[in-house]
DNA sequence: CCAACCTTGACATAGGCGTGGTAAGGTATC
DNA sequence: GATACCTTACCACGCCTATGTCAAGGTTGG
């Protein structure tokens, strides 16, 4: 037996049955289900519920927060309103020429986008 | 004279004089003040104004998530817990080398990082 | 000096979030 | 078939967000 029930998993991890549904209803973490419709939480699920307990913890913030979080990595034209926004603060966008605010743009991903160009073979998982 | 008192601003942006005092103490706008304390809103001001009004009317979400979306972006610390949460789901980090690790996690940025530049790219014309 | 503006602070309220509880009903196991 | 578990669907409550309104008092300009 790989998973437990939604009490055991409970117990394992210090969150309550309620609100172990309501993370799954939050659509923060995916569950399979036994035939009768039980949520089956596997050592993945588990794990993946110790560290978002002491994710909110350490840095004080809520399940709705990290739902924006998830919202933000799935959309990219909200992160770039987003993040658009917060640029045209500090400088005047009229004096940055597109070249330029190109690469500020980029440059906050630098490392990212270094390592990230021959990565795709490893998704072939 | 450069700039506007509140209730000009608020004709101007839409926004009810209420709550631009509310989006100045929620963080999101500073504004210059006067001698005697008014708030001056100038240009610069005025159009954060109208593109964040557009901003939450688009994407349906509220200034809460405005002000997140801002610590994502002022606490790495954050920005990388939250990632790595994120990421964590598809595979089972266990079976993963800390470089392979690594070019997974920068390699989920991949696809954002393109379609932004690539918006970028469209955006600069 | 008066009217029309601005300030901060308080009270109000509708809705969402984080939680707990309970009820009505299906499932597993001995 | 009884007991202990699971499911969904509600009710409730305290807190926060987003708004409005009002009061008490300073500022500005004719």
């Amino acid at each position: 037996m790989d998973a437990l029930t939604i009490n055991e998993a409970a117990r394992t991890t210090g969150w309550s049955p309620r609100m172990l549904r309501y993370i799954e209803r939050a659509g923060l973490l995916e569950l399979r289900r036994s035939a009768a419709g039980y949520r089956l939480y596997g050592p993945a699920q588990l794990q993946r519920l110790r560290t978002l307990r002491e994710l909110l913890a350490r840095f004080g913030f809520g399940l709705a927060e990290l739902g924006f979080a998830r919202r933000l990595r799935s959309e990219p034209q909200l992160r770039r309103a987003i993040d658009d926004w917060f640029e045209t603060e500090p400088a005047r966008p009229e004096f940055i020429a597109p070249d330029d605010w190109l690469r500020w743009e980029q440059e906050k991903h630098q490392a990212l986008i270094a390592a990230a160009t021959y990565a795709n073979q490893l998704e072939a998982v």
